[in-house]
DNA sequence: TAGATTGTTAATCGATTAACAATC
DNA sequence: TAGATTGTTAATCGATTAACAATC
């Protein structure tokens, strides 16, 4: 394995699906594994799989393809999944509460120590292993524990004042699942997951095969061929 | 208001932001907003919203702006939103309670029509008024009711299964919240989210962020800079 | 009018894809 | 060896951005 390189934005978000094809490749027992057959398993070209792999630094062989613990690893490595981010979530509503549950990201390092909620009768019960707690005790907690991370699973009304909270008390990264743009002061990092976004692509997608159902037999790609397994 | 024209999935992507920042704008009463507002509003760069506004053919004035009415209108017109887009929800876990409650969709034209779950202790449970059936009913719901879209928040291992009984049934378009590559028959639409990908992006720019903290001044944006919003 | 904004046409930039030599 | 696969270099494609005339 050499060095890592940067990385465009569409590759670090393939990077994860790649993984999950390559562990589950682990967990078959096999020892090498192909870009061509990862390509395969998720609908993509090869040489994007090969293109993208290579930002992570890994050397595969040629005719046999990449070992999967090296793979696993240098892809780990990369994304930073190999170290622990301890996180708090913040509102823990029907959303953190799955969130909490997802084992998946607790298998790549995200460790929710502890949730912060307003409804007292939530407070100290323990879901997913983590505790609810009252937003009262949300400063100390921060200041006392130092996560890196705060999970905003907040209804909308009340994101951007959390955000202003939590980031006052020391935390420098936020996960937002809220609708809401949230206005951070420099060097705070902001992730936004945006379900109507989805929602969107599935509504246009629909359409288009609504449409050519209707008018001819062709097969209809989205507008924009290329990208549009994103 | 002319033509809708092709769009690109970025495009798509980004429309809804806009429309939840026009739609702020009309409860605020105001009658018109130019694509720089919107752009200030979300930290993009104001060519770039007007392009992308102009795929749903609405026709602005200079110096003026957008009417919000129109542009309301144009948008939820390009996304199918203003009609409605009968649904049902399969697996009634957090996460699938927590969509069953988001009223942005059901706003837009998602309307859940019933929510399927094999645990008996939740049947006949409404939760945001939508009824937990058995499963046992759902072949006859889907032949009765022709929903258009299938929610899939089902456990992973269970995921395929689901899509390929809901598909059976005649469901044509899925909505996949879980981490599985759906194999479908061609004419099946599939929207897949992959929180996954969040976190993958998320961990990295706290990797450069952290990075750049240590190293210098310089504000570090992600690598492949100018899609970095996305 | 002056000036902000739209909308078009062209330029730039970067991501994807192709081609192919190297390799085991 | 033969042939599949890697990894590099070049080409293509499309999304973003720039420039600017038109407009109210």
């Amino acid at each position: 394995m050499s060095t890592a390189r940067p990385a465009s934005l569409p590759t670090i978000k393939r990077l994860p699906s790649y993984l999950q094809i390559i562990e589950n490749a682990r967990d078959d027992g096999r020892e090498f594994i192909s870009g061509t057959v990862i390509a395969d398993e998720l609908e993509l070209e090869p040489i994007q799989v090969r293109k993208d792999l290579a930002v992570t630094g890994i050397v595969g062989k040629p005719r046999v393809g990449f070992s999967v613990s090296e793979l696993i690893e240098a892809i780990s490595a990369f994304l930073h999944w190999n170290k622990v981010n301890r996180s708090i979530l913040l509102g823990a509503g029907h959303l953190g509460t799955a969130l909490m549950g997802y084992s998946e990201f607790r298998r790549h390092g995200l460790s929710i120590i502890a949730a912060f909620d307003p409804s007292p009768e939530r407070h100290d019960l323990v879901i997913n292993e983590t505790r609810i707690l009252p937003m009262d005790d949300l400063d100390d907690f921060i200041r006392r524990e130092q996560p890196e991370i705060a999970i905003l699973t907040v209804p909308s009304s009340v994101a951007q004042q959390t955000a202003d909270q939590v980031i006052a008390a020391g935390v420098r990264s936020l996960w937002n699942f809220t609708n809401v743009k949230l206005k951070v002061p420099a060097g705070v990092v902001v992730q936004k997951e945006d379900l109507s976004s989805g929602y969107a692509v599935l509504s246009v997608k629909m359409g288009l095969a609504a449409h050519s159902a209707e008018c001819s037999d062709d097969p209809a790609p989205l507008p924009g061929g290329r990208t549009s397994t994103i």
